[in-house]
DNA sequence: TATGAATGAGACTTCATTCAT
DNA sequence: CATGAATGAAGTCTCATTCAT
């Protein structure tokens, strides 16, 4: 399993370094190279091209989220109080780790459409994860029953994307992960609260 | 005034076509210049660089939303009222111009960091009329008196954006326009309905 | 006409002089605009790509003969003069631009199968007026009247391209349009003489 | 020997296969090594260099044609009979094994102009094969006394090599080796008859 | 002998912008 | 005001060859 070998892992990192200090129109492959300390050749050992680093970048990152989510979904807990939970991991892992929320919240949006699709295809696991909590919610009676999933999901995951981008547009300089509780709640009860 | 003259608009027109024709990074000055109907150099008699002609778009087509919402805000109507006419109305205006729905909800964000900074500048004016709204909410007592203002306003525009989105990338095949009054009641009421 | 552009043509010609001097591999296109005056970026405004450069060399210069042929196939001559004339022609014009007969005979052979075969297609008139020739022969009793035509073609062409290699791979050092009769009269009446 | 030992060979017959199946420009020193089933390394303890294997290709496949020209040679039979046995012995070989007739007629024709030199020195001893032929038919009258023995050998070569590549690039539909009769009639009595 | 992971040089092409007319 | 031909910088990727094991 390539995903496994120290380079690769090397490479992914350093990825996500350059393309948060330089930004991603300036993350030349040789930079990358440079940071991991290989060959510019080396890369296209690991990766196919330059999109699939990227492609790569973000898969490995999100696993991040969604293994953590599966974790809370398992967990024997009010539906509420998981969603609360997968808000507040969400806002860690980009506290954790700014480059990396630099990299997911504004550089990986300037790629190419059919890079973003291919992107939306990871997404699109978290997202489903999502829809599996807001069913669960429904089905015990603590969403609303005549909730409509597609948009609620739209709103969770809007909310917290809007949020985390204003957060990395304002240079990270208050505390994100603070902030969780009182988006929770707002997504619970709406603003008429 | 520069954005009278006619080449004026016909290269921002001419922009927006190309741009959801050809997507953001296909769409060359020579495109649009085409397009238009003009010289290659006409064009750098209207605007600085191409990124300016960018900027142009947004400004252009953001200040329908703009104008419309100002008129919104001076209506004699209960604060959710007007919340709801603001949300139907931003979707209305991308269900009419599918070109410019897809310039602003996918094209334009692959734009580089510095430009969409320049276009979060020009976003601001929209967000600050939404604030105003909230406010005004807050103060009569529709919403929570203890709603956090700049959380809302991320709410509300992270779901209408979002769904926007979804729309698009579903190639419009649905009535975006339809959803306005469940949007609006999950924003008011929340999950818990 | 883009062919009869002053810069076509310099750009044509830069081409023959780079290939003869550096061979075909070492043959850069920013060294051919260099030689030819103009940017690299120019060579594109002109020619597709690299490869549309060479088939461009190869059609203008084969012009030259093509052009010739025709000629000589219009004279009141009895049909094996021409063929003499024909053969003397070829000679003759490697003879006189030793960086084209490097080209022709060397250089542009290394190329890829792909543009060997849009070489051809240029190579297919001129093939198609020796064709031309040899029926004339036979239906006015100067060839024989069971002549394979193909065959005989092949024989005219192979042994003119054949001689002519020869004499570039030993670096043109003897005389190459001396020997048009002795070759003229070797195809025609054979070994036996 | 290294040539005796197995994984030479090996490598040699996995060139031809790889060169005619993906092109000269496609074959790959990693293709050719897995179709020979050694490392990529093992090619350099056999061959100094890729131009090294190429090279060993056509000396190998050469040596067949060569061989038998030796043979022929040593005949007790008419010179004429001799070029007709050659001819013949020519368009079976390469009939017999269409790989090496796409390598030799038209792969390695791309390779470059120091290569294609090296690859000269080994049509050298075929060459000369053919010289002998040719004089032995002057001595004993078959041909002509005034016979000028390169051109000779230019035209019989060139016809044989022109008539192959037509052969190759019609995808050899038509059968080669019934044109020796016809070619050799040619090459003796030429287009008078 | 044999392996195969790692190396790193090198070139084609695009396109925003200019400026002489 | 308008034109459009010309500019030239800049980056991804391939693949022959090496060398530590």
């Amino acid at each position: 399993m390539k995903r496994e070998k120290p380079k690769y892992k090397k490479i992914v990192d350093a990825a996500v370094s350059i393309i948060a200090q330089n930004g991603y129109h300036q993350a030349q492959v040789s930079k990358i190279a440079k940071e991991a300390g290989v060959a510019d050749g080396t890369i296209y050992l690991y990766f196919k091209n330059k999109e699939d680093i990227l492609i790569s970048v973000f898969q490995e990152k999100m696993a991040v989220f969604v293994d953590y989510v599966k974790e809370i979904l398992d967990m024997d807990l009010p539906t509420s109080e998981k969603l609360f939970k997968m808000i507040e991991n969400h806002f860690r892992v980009l506290s954790e780790d700014h480059n990396l929320a630099i990299v997911t919240q504004l550089e990986l949006r300037q790629s190419s459409k059919e890079l973003r699709f291919r992107i939306n295809e990871v997404l699109k696991e978290y997202l489903g994860l999502l829809d599996a909590l807001l069913r669960e919610g429904i089905e015990n009676g603590e969403f609303s029953p005549d909730l409509d999933i597609r948009l609620a999901r739209q709103m969770v995951f809007g909310t917290i994307d809007e949020t985390s981008t204003s957060w990395v547009m304002n240079d990270q300089k208050y505390n994100l992960q603070e902030l969780a509780p009182r988006v929770h709640k707002l997504l619970l009860s709406g603003m008429k609260g």
